[in-house]
DNA sequence: GTGACAATCTGTAACGTTTCAGTATATTGC
DNA sequence: GCAATATACTGAAACGTTACAGATTGTCAC
């Protein structure tokens, strides 16, 4: 009855996707043999192995995922979440390609859980942990005290983020020297005559916001530049805000020579305020900016870049995630992008 | 025997999530029931169901997938399938958003499948149907025989196309009528004088080339003007090739006094080109250009644009792939876009 | 020859869900 | 009062996988 049971379906049913147990009825084995076979264990005779490796491959065999995910909680699934209204559009793209890189040769596949300024950002990770959707997270946007990876650390699920957090708790995170852009950017700045400089931040809650304030005053005292305040306005707002703001500021006899940006898209606002102001870049004012894509040398020409690869920082993201899947030390899982020198595309005046 | 295996387990393992035991355990009703009332069968009473629902709810029964999916093949996936080279950076973040919005209250995930250039396209699209990943796929850069749309109606799985084919068979589709775009472009061109234009077209291969295309010629003969041959790049080539063509073109006597652009950082390009052989946008050359996001007006003043919203084509796609998986007819999933005027931020000059 | 032991292989159960084929109980027709 | 029928519920089996606890050999020491 029970032998009766376990051949009566297979040898007809080819239709459907190869099984274990086609494997197996093909092979003449019992599916665990195949099962372990399949996965090299020792105890499986050498010719065994090779044997129902090479029908698998044959066969084109691939492991019902739904099977594996309900048997052993295993999702091989990557989240990656994203702000629905934040997020610096290339950032998406790239970090996207970053990830599918590195999880191209492995079995995971990639889901984007996106969430929207209205809801605690707290939701899709606990969402993502409570139906256990993924074996991995990748959060961005990371703040000091991040309650999102605090979460994930209590879960025990593995993740890493973009950019730092500061709780004294140690997680595989991949971040952009923004310190040293910022420092970079004001001697850069200084080096050229510029001595009354103002910087659009990255937003207040962001752990890079810190850094990049950091770099940019700790420089400003190095070569006894000033600072004219800018901070009522950030990346995060508006292309108008940013703006309008610019041309406010450059219309005060006290106004800056000297920008430093965080952000491509808010570099195009502040360019545009100060031409509203009547004012000329390079020559009455420069501007340094941080960009993701070789696009802003396009836009005016004077424009200082310092470019930031976000690429990259999808593909040290995933790797990240994919070592603390396997067992290795979050700590050493971290790193930190050194930014390149500020490239000046061609000087007008 | 039976009975005491059914009955250990439960009210004992409480940690992990709740499932149909769970919840057959705290009714006294059996899984089967469960099952049943949650989906609001008629054959379970009315009282019981309501009784269910609410237990349910209170202690945050979800079902697993993998169960579901293990038992029916429905996977609650919708996979977007990209291109990691050639996509335009804002159609990936826009198209993400917006199949996001619509999936988001439905229990859909979203998976990204991203291939190369060095693969064929078909194959991430046979990874999927082989492995049956997902419910429902959506494509970009629709051909005109589309050999993946072909393969994928073949199997009877649900997609939608961001593009249209030209195959005879119908499936859902969003497209932006590019053919009112260009001949909108073009007549606009030829309302402030303009009657030499060049044409930076989508590439060869796809079926929004041709639409493009048409409506380039059909306008310049409706409105009297000439074509400058400008085909040897697409917006799909390289801004340093793109922008060495348009300075090339611009160089000859009988160059062209406008442009229509299918895309925007191809336009940073173009502009590029045309300032490198010394000429002035707007004054010896105006173009008109696609954007998705509203950019290009920061770049330079002079551009005229016309907007294409990839969001919303996400969430049109989104809801035409729901709507074939939900039985709808393909025939009815189908939208075209219509641009809107072209904008003149202001004139120089 | 026998007991021990390693080397290979195997069946059963379980993960959580839905479908199928029922089983009870109440209701109806007559 | 009894069969037929509707109503409300139920257990068993199956989807494909892996872990567990064997089972069957053959080999070796003595």
């Amino acid at each position: 009855m029970d032998r009766h049971q376990t051949e009566k379906d297979d040898e007809t049913s080819a239709p459907g996707r190869p099984t274990l147990k086609t494997l197996a009825f093909m092979t003449g084995l019992g599916v665990t043999t195949v099962s372990r076979a399949l996965k090299d264990a020792p105890e499986i005779g050498a010719e065994t192995r090779r044997r129902v490796q090479l029908v698998a491959k044959q066969i084109g065999y691939r492991p019902n995922r739904a099977g594996v995910r309900l048997r052993t909680g295993k999702t091989n699934v990557i989240s990656l979440v994203l702000n629905t209204e934040r997020e610096i559009m290339s950032f998406v793209s790239d970090i996207i390609y970053g990830v599918s890189e590195v999880i191209a040769d492995t079995p995971y596949h990639l889901i984007v859980t996106p969430y929207s300024r209205s809801q605690d950002p707290l939701d899709p990770i606990r969402y993502l942990v409570e139906t256990g959707s993924a074996d991995g997270v990748i959060i961005s946007r990371a703040q000091p005290n991040d309650p999102r990876a605090r979460y994930m650390l209590e879960r025990g699920i593995p993740f890493a983020t973009h950019g730092r957090t500061d709780m004294g708790l140690v997680h595989p995170y991949h971040d952009f020297d923004n310190y040293a852009f910022a420092t970079e950017a004001v001697r850069h700045l200084a080096g050229i005559g510029r001595r009354r400089l103002a910087l659009l931040a990255p937003p207040v809650g962001l752990t890079y916001h810190g850094h990049t304030v950091n770099g940019f005053t700790d420089a400003l005292s190095e070569v006894g530049a000033s600072e004219v305040p800018f901070n009522t306005v950030s990346i995060d707002h508006s292309i108008e805000q940013i703006r309008m703001r610019t041309a406010q500021v450059m219309r005060r006899q006290d106004r800056p020579d000297g920008f430093v940006s965080s952000a491509a898209a808010a570099t195009l606002a502040v360019v545009a305020g100060i031409e509203d102001a009547g004012l000329k870049l390079g020559r009455d004012v420069d501007v340094v900016s941080k960009q993701s894509s070789e696009l802003l040398h396009l836009f005016r020409r004077e424009l200082l870049v310092v470019n930031e690869n976000f690429r990259l920082a999808g593909s040290e993201l995933a790797r990240a995630v994919l070592g603390w899947i396997g067992g290795a030390e979050p700590g050493s899982l971290q790193s930190l992008s050194a930014p390149g020198e500020v490239l000046a595309y061609r000087r007008s005046g």
